[in-house]
DNA sequence: CAAAAGTAGTTGCGTGCGCAACTACCTCGC
DNA sequence: GCGAGGTAGTTGCGCACGCAACTACTTTTG
């Protein structure tokens, strides 16, 4: 229990200070993940419900969303040609390449504020640990 | 870094899930939060400033936060006599009586959701990773 | 002891999000 | 192949939050 006190104060602290070095590049936290999940997708594109289903935004805040980095000209919206209803969210070259020149900066505060206070033993644990409750949520 | 993402995804559903099962209770995160930080101060009660210190809330986000629970008369504003800028925030036995009821379910849900999915050494490793990821964030 | 600086709490405003309702489209059963 | 039901995305609305500005009080400093 006092390992869920520690988790829940420590973790709302450690993802803000993790965000707040992203603000240098104009992203905040959900922007970078939303460009991350992108980059990860084959062809750099991600059908709209898929994409907010990883961000675990509803489909309004997707939206939302994306006016901002579709403003910011970091993604574009494609339509589906086989499916009217649907969209696809495609990273440009642009953002891509804002990706590129953001992540290493983002790993390293990953590094600095959680993998390097850790030893190898906790780091394990903490992989293996999340595997399992985001598995247990699933099936739920 | 398996672990951060794995860690960063699990950890939002984790705590959605839980935060979840406090709606039979009428109470969202944030007020359970609330309601048991009072309930381990001395006298049930804390400088307001403190309260929001705790939370992780601006002092204007505990304002609001606190006109729900004050509202349903789960928690009391009091004066602090000797210092005319700082409030007191006092649980009140009722919000006392509805954290003893909540408490308990509360502890199962995590449980059931985090703990029993764990080896023991998974727990022990989070207990003691998040204090020293907390430790390091309290330096910088 | 008066002025300056700091601190506690509130209020106005902007933002990000979810929910519910809506539109447009697809799919399935008859 | 047509109507019922499901799905994708958007929009209106409300809520919780942070920031900055404000008030009121306290502490520090000269």
């Amino acid at each position: 229990m006092k390992a869920w006190l520690g988790f829940i104060t420590s973790s709302a602290d450690l993802v803000r200070a993790i965000e707040k070095d992203l603000e240098p590049f104009g992203l905040d936290g959900g922007d970078y993940q939303l460009l991350a999940m992108l980059s990860d997708a084959p062809g750099h594109r991600l059908k709209m419900c898929d994409l907010a289903s990883v961000l675990r935004l509803s489909r309004s805040g997707l939206t939302r969303r994306m006016e901002g980095v579709v403003k910011a000209k970091y993604v574009a919206r494609v339509r589906d040609e086989t499916d009217g209803r649907a969209a696809f969210a495609l990273l440009t070259p642009k953002g891509f390449d804002l990706l590129k020149r953001a992540a290493p900066e983002h790993l390293k505060s990953v590094r600095r504020l959680m993998i390097d206070q850790l030893s190898d033993a906790e780091v394990k644990a903490i992989g293996s640990a999340f595997a399992k409750i985001g598995k247990t949520l699933r099936d739920e």
